[in-house]
DNA sequence: TGACGACTCATACGATCGTTTGAGATGATG
DNA sequence: CATCATCTCAAACGATCGTATGAGTCGTCA
């Protein structure tokens, strides 16, 4: 028992938790790149050029360290992308008003994954999350795919008229399916160069293909087929 | 240099390629349940009850097995899914019909999962190769994905009038994520039972989604904005 | 019968993994 | 100075991984 045990150590020592920042950075770049089972303790300590014991000395083990990473975007990253909605939320209702809020989310979404390599690896990791969980549920869906995703439902329910929240969340289910599917292209393209339209014509996509699902979505879908499944079968 | 080093051996044994097709079903299972990497050839070899070396004697390596594990069934799921399309793509053009081609395409992508176990490995396997993959590319996109998107194009171009080809690509790939995220969550949900909707209302919401986003995206939709990018930012 | 190919077997090899250990360095505190 | 907590270090531990090796079994055929 010799380190802090997962615990935040709260040194006041000057060059005490350098390490550990340096970790968390290396550790997110590297988590974000190539996931957490292909990321070795040891590439992250060789990286941040400190011994291999720091990991479990900090951070109790790799999950721990897996689980910091989050952690210490987490605030950021939600605030940062409710904001984002809430600017959506206060457009008043009107025709366009649908589209600016896809927009907004849209872009929100894609934009971290062309430019900059920072919010880049927050987003390749929150994909990589979302695919294949590594941390405890509550900590994920609770903190930060949950409010968003109550966010965008009540900012679909605001902007179109007449759309339940129940169908609001399909429609939620079905915008975010379609970034990640484009978020999943993009981390892939950028690893081996392949053909496809650009992003922003795939954007554009997106938002004029969603508002018409969601206008479309208005009136009474959750139980029954009111404009009819396909006759046959 | 003992086995046939990947090469199927076409013995003329009758026990021989027993084990063969028992290691094939086995990693089938598990590699649909648990992903290539977290599967290991000891795991495989003891489910099949068979020697540890025998993945290498027959395929060659780790990878070779799950190569051939898709190899297997790829002719089949192609050609069963490109029917089903086809006979959607079969009906004549008319009010309902894209509708129609979208919940066949959307059932045969969906339903697999939820019934027998056999078609449910499958997607599974289908899904996880889309999102972590490990075949050749031109295996998995040419001969599979491949066909069946650009079938599922043209089924779009047939249906909707006035849609050109680069849109109903765009709107390929918005259906085809929608389908993928609700097969992730299938999948997960089966691990631990969470709440959400039944999978006959999301298939008819996508359904519903879809359609309404298909026939938003006639017009000059690839370059400009024809129906404008909202006013602001 | 004896040689041969096909196949399965137990076992070992080398590599990598996450984690643990205990000693040493460092700086604040009494 | 002595003490103590904090932090880093090299080294090892035990487990698991994919793969390789060589002997052994069995049916076939000259």
């Amino acid at each position: 028992m010799h380190g802090p045990r997962a615990q935040r150590p709260d040194t006041g020592v000057d060059s005490g938790g350098q390490t550990r920042e340096r970790l968390l950075d290396v550790a997110e770049r590297l988590f974000a790149s190539r996931g957490f089972a292909a990321t070795s303790v040891r590439r992250i300590t060789r990286d941040a050029a400190c011994n291999l014991a720091a990991v479990n000395y900090h951070f109790g083990s790799k999950l721990g360290l897996y689980e910091e990473v989050f952690r210490r975007r987490l605030e950021a990253v939600r605030d940062q992308r409710l904001a984002a909605i809430r600017r959506a939320a206060t457009i008043q209702p009107g025709p366009g008003a649908l589209e600016e809020v896809l927009y907004i989310f849209a872009s929100s979404f894609i934009e971290p994954l062309v430019g900059e390599s920072h919010g880049r690896m927050l987003t390749e990791l929150m994909g990589r999350e979302m695919l294949d969980p590594h941390l405890p549920p509550e900590m994920f869906r609770g903190e930060i795919a949950g409010p968003v995703q109550e966010a965008l439902t009540q900012a679909l329910c605001r902007t179109t008229p007449g759309l339940s929240v129940d169908a609001a969340r399909l429609c939620v289910q079905s915008i975010t399916g379609q970034l990640v599917q484009t978020a999943q292209r993009v981390r892939r393209q950028s690893a081996t160069p392949m053909a496809g339209p650009p992003l922003t014509i795939v954007v554009d996509h997106i938002v004029r293909f969603s508002a018409a699902g969601v206008r479309a979505s208005v009136g009474g879908a959750p139980a029954g087929s009111p404009h009819g499944r396909p006759q046959r079968s």
